[in-house]
DNA sequence: GTAAACCCCGTACCGAAGTACGGAGTCAAC
DNA sequence: GTTGACTCCGTACTTCGGTACGGGGTTTAC
């Protein structure tokens, strides 16, 4: 089944696997997002199948556009249970993106009206760009 | 012409008839975004048309989506020689953008799917957003 | 002539997600 | 039995664009 099942890992070899760094480990353990194991045999702390399943849960919800504060709640919530909890959130996330991809379509927008003016006008009339950004109003097309 | 050519300010009329706050005024000198006038008579500084004009540049340049540094560099420009390096830069901004979108649009459309597969199961199976979260690949449709 | 509102200056702090650093201890291999 | 890589721990620093605070001094209006 899953490779990593009955591996263990230091700390570093965590890291790797999951694809972060040492000191991002840390720093979610220092969050409370990632439990720190009880010191076992040894000086240093053994991780498991169980702690890099979360590390590359942590990962993928990230990569879906969650802050590590949302990723906490999202991954305390039970699969059997909270469906329409997690769905909520899902779809709380897309309309946040959504709207940052209309404000970003609007600056695009409004740049790429500015550098077709900037290509089509008279060189030898001063930057619509810099002359927009200067207060300007820009010439009619 | 221009209504604010002659009339002074104090920082606090200046920030007000920018739109910013005081200290954001404060903030912009420090960085050398824009120049502290010079004392003149009495203890306060005045500002003239031509700060508020900057600041009013700083903000468009802002809502274009340039960085504060990018700005700095944008309203050093020569409107009238310096055309090319103004488009290049609002070019480069655009293609930025651009990629941000996409990205954000990869984000979206993995969700939507995952709130779609959330709809569309058995609602006496495990939540599929949180099953794709913990690694389990999703259920095809 | 005094009270309210404003300005000056320096410094510290915010959030987000890490990254860097330094000193000491430990583990594995040769 | 020593070298080199790794770990532990705490603390501080990074980027970005501000915001907040505190203790003064000044100006204006009544």
């Amino acid at each position: 089944m899953d490779p990593n099942a009955a591996q263990t890992f230091t700390i570093g070899l965590l890291a790797r696997a999951a694809g972060v760094g040492v000191e991002t480990v840390r720093y979610y353990q220092r969050r409370g997002l990632l439990a720190e194991p009880a010191p076992g045999r040894g000086a240093y702390r053994t991780y498991g199948g169980a702690e890099l399943a979360r590390l590359r849960a942590i990962r993928r919800a990230q990569q879906l556009g969650f802050s590590l504060e949302e990723i906490d709640g999202l991954l305390a919530l039970n699969a059997d249970t909270d469906r329409e909890r997690a769905r909520a959130a899902a779809q709380a996330k897309i309309e946040l993106i959504e709207a940052r991809i209309r404000q970003l379509q609007d600056m695009r927008d409004a740049l790429a009206e500015l550098v077709h003016c900037c290509r089509h006008s008279d060189a030898a009339t001063p930057c619509p760009i810099l002359r927009a950004l200067a207060g300007e109003a820009a010439a009619p097309d």
